[in-house]
This record gives C-alpha cells, sequence and structure tokens, in this order.
DNA sequence: TTATTAGTCTATCTTTTTTATAGGTTTTAT
DNA sequence: ATAAAACCTATAAAAAAGATAGACTAATAA
C-alpha cells in the first residue's frame, strides 16, 4: 500500500491541476479541500517542490504551482520520490536494488522472476499514467 | 514492498515445495538453508499452518509439509494472508476495502481508476501463480 | 519602512507496525 | 521415560509512519 504522505501528495497535486489558471494555490486551501493536515501536507510540499515538481512563491498572493504541465509528470515519479520502491521485493526493484538474502542465486529463483513480472506490469501502468490522467472524471 | 514475513513465508514454502517427497521437513532445516531467524520463522509457519495451507507434525520426525500440491497454492493469498492489501490504495482493495477520506466521489475519482487497474494487472499475475511457478529454475 | 502573509526549515514527538526473541507447553516416536 | 519437535503467548526492540511545533525568511502591500 502507498503510504498516507504519497496519498496526500496525489490528492493535492490533482487540486494543483485542477486549478492551473489560477496561481499559485495556498497549502491551507489545499488542505482543507482534501482534508488533509496543514503541517503534515506542508512538509510533503516541499518534498515535491525540491525535488522539481512543484514551485512555489512566498508572501501575499502566494502558494504553490506544478513546474510541468500535468501530462509530463508520470505517476511512478511521485511514487518512488516518497513512497520509494515500487516493486514488492529488493531483488527486483530498478532503482532501490538490494541483493537476496535468502536466495542463492537470483539468476534461477523462481520468485525473482515473477515479481520482476509483477513490477514490470505495474511501471507499464504507473510509468505512463500521469497527473493528467488522475483528475476527476467529469472535468 | 513485501514485508520481511511475507518473504520468509515465500521462501520457506519454496523449500517446502522442493522436498514434498522427503516428508514433514524441520523449521531449523528451513531457517539454516534460507537464512531466517528460527524464532520468527516458527510463528511464520504456525500462521499458514492455521491458514490450512500448511500441516504439520509433532515430534520425532516431525516437522512441517504443504497441505496441497504446490500448484493449487495461489501467491495472492500468501500475501494477503501475511501482507494484506495487494492494491496500492483501501480505495481499490477488493478485500481490505475502505472508503477514501481525501476524496468526494471515488466514481469520479481519477487516482482510484488508475490505481485499480495496478491492481488488476498485479492480481492478473498474483492469482495465477503458485508456488510451483517460483521454484528454482533448474529443478 | 513596517506589518502581514505565506512558504522554509529543522526538530521532535507519538503511534503503529515490523521484526525478533524468550520460555514454557504439548504431542509423538522410540 | 525421554528426547525431539511443533505449539502458544507474551513481550521487547527497532524502525517507520504520521503528525505537530515553532522560529526563520522572503515577498507584498499599506
Amino acid at each position: 500500500m502507498l503510504s498516507k504522505k504519497t496519498q496526500y501528495a496525489f490528492h493535492a497535486l490533482v487540486h494543483l491541476a485542477e486549478n492551473v489558471d489560477k496561481g499559485p494555490i495556498l497549502i491551507s486551501e489545499i488542505a482543507q479541500e482534501k482534508n488533509i493536515s496543514i503541517k503534515f501536507l506542508e512538509n510533503i510540499l516541499l518534498e515535491l517542490k525540491n525535488a522539481g515538481i512543484l514551485g512555489s512563491k512566498k508572501g501575499k498572493g502566494g502558494g504553490y504551482y506544478l513546474m510541468r504541465p500535468p501530462k509530463e509528470i508520470a505517476l511512478a515519479k511521485i511514487i518512488r520520490l516518497l513512497d520509494g520502491p515500487i516493486a514488492l521485493l529488493p531483488c527486483v526493484s530498478l532503482n532501490y536494488y538490494e541483493r537476496c538474502e535468502n536466495c542463492r542465486d537470483e539468476a534461477v529463483c523462481g520468485l525473482n522472476e515473477v515479481m520482476g513480472r509483477v513490477r514490470d506490469s505495474a511501471l507499464k501502468i504507473l510509468e505512463n499514467k500521469t497527473l493528467k490522467d488522475i483528475l476527476t472524471r467529469s472535468a
């Protein structure tokens, strides 16, 4: 399961995407709209900003905004940033690989192979679907 | 990521599957072979037994054994038992569903839809692949 | 230039989950 | 009887997740 952090991030990003035309959006507005603790959300948005996904403006009229159009922000990127590996096992992770301590040889480990396939099938979706694809469907 | 518990369970099950002909297998043997803390493994095997996946025999000559042939034990079942939901979000989980607290209407939530697809693609593999499919490939 | 607004930063705290261990109990083969 | 091996329950230790606090900095407007 994705952590609350990542879930909150997605909802916040959706809100920002659905309001791109309105200039910088307040943390407090997002927090209220999406029912998220404002202080917790603050940390999350900062992290997204430091990763170059969001930009911000301080002072009156300030807030957060997307650095790129929604269709260029892949879901996989957000998950990896805030949650870490997408793979179910460290030994099949592309970005967070760790050697398996419990098997003799990954090359002939059947678990490794099957979990690699699960990873591929998830990535096929998560690398290609973007913020644009998770906006509210009526909008 | 799957918990250590689930990872250990898979490795233990593989060992049992690869030794079906040898009668009950000792916890200690599995622990040593797969490099798992024996006491931790004990708990895991018990849980698998209580779920009807393993059987056991006490006393001398005792140990654990599979209750069904490896090809009838789906990977999804093991994961759900020891790790809980396979879905990335509670609101798209088939077995552990929880309402989303952050969106107004799941029916039009794009995140819900995409994550539902990720779940389906993972389940397509994990429901159909079994213990038999994760045995060491040379065997 | 000062007050206000709003993000920045870092630290800490609480709770939950995960991982692991301990030690006695029961069953069974010999 | 005794030794082997699973059973059971509790607890402890460590790590991660979730949440909060408060002082700091930058931008804007009066």
